[in-house]
DNA sequence: CAGCTAAGTTTTATACGGCTAACTTTTAAT
DNA sequence: ATTAAAAGTTAGCCGTATAAAACTTAGCTG
């Protein structure tokens, strides 16, 4: 078992984001990047520097962007959660879906595995639940 | 209505901190602050004369620090929220307490106003369910 | 009231992460 | 092949927040 150094949340969100652009289009691009992260191209360069140095992507200068396997681990855990928080937010509670998204977003980084992993178990429950079901059809 | 100029997760959790040694001491101190937050004494000040600054605390140096209405309002929401979040991840979750304390603690700053409210509202459906109620008694 | 100690402050330095602007490399078009 | 635009990088700066260490103030205590 690694210690695990604990990543900042914008490292996290870096790697979340290269994870999507990854899936979308094969390969991350700083300018990207800096899009989806609404901070400017000048900026990503330096975190991409600290990632490659904390082998989390792989990347040289002019190059393209990808996650090694650690930092794809690391990324699919963030955007699970993403998913899970999302869902919660906008299918249970109701918040309109770009709100739930951004909050989601925040939320990600702020539980513990334990904690997730309960939160999990716990939507399972509710959804098995046929009276929540009921009540959901009645409103 | 005010435009919000949304505070940073440190000045909430300040301000939360100060409430909280107001309520047990009548006052705060800086040297408690520190401790509460887990930060040198040194770091304290700056922030105490930001919060002045902002009309969160009234503060003179060398003196005692008290929050002003303003100051407190902010201070009571993420106190509560605080609260909420700890009892969901506690009671209903089964987090133990030392870590739904922590987790309640990041997790407060991530929530926008309508996420939280419906999350309450959720809360409170769930715990007027009596089918919950008796899955818990048979765990 | 002298002098010690605890609390508070100041200064200097560090880490992080963003911005701007200028510069370089790559790419695409002619 | 030339060259212009797009993408990427670099350098210098700012703001936030922290630490360490030296210094100041407040409050005892003898």
């Amino acid at each position: 078992m690694k210690k695990n150094i604990p990543l900042s949340e914008n490292i996290e969100d870096y790697l979340e984001t290269i994870l999507r652009l990854q899936i979308r289009n094969k390969v991350a691009r700083s300018k990207d990047i800096a899009e989806a992260l609404n901070i400017k191209r000048g900026s990503v360069t330096g975190m991409l520097k600290k990632l490659a140095a904390r082998k989390l992507i792989d990347y040289e200068p002019y190059g393209y962007v990808t996650l090694t396997p650690e930092g794809e681990n690391i990324a699919k855990k963030i955007e699970y959660r993403h998913t899970v928080l999302k869902d919660f937010l906008f299918r249970i509670l109701e918040v309109d879906e770009a709100r739930a998204d951004e909050t989601a977003c925040r939320m990600e980084h702020a539980m513990d595995s334990q904690s997730f992993r309960k939160f999990v178990e716990f939507i399972a429950t509710l959804d098995a639940c046929p009276h929540r079901k009921q009540n959901l059809d009645q409103a």
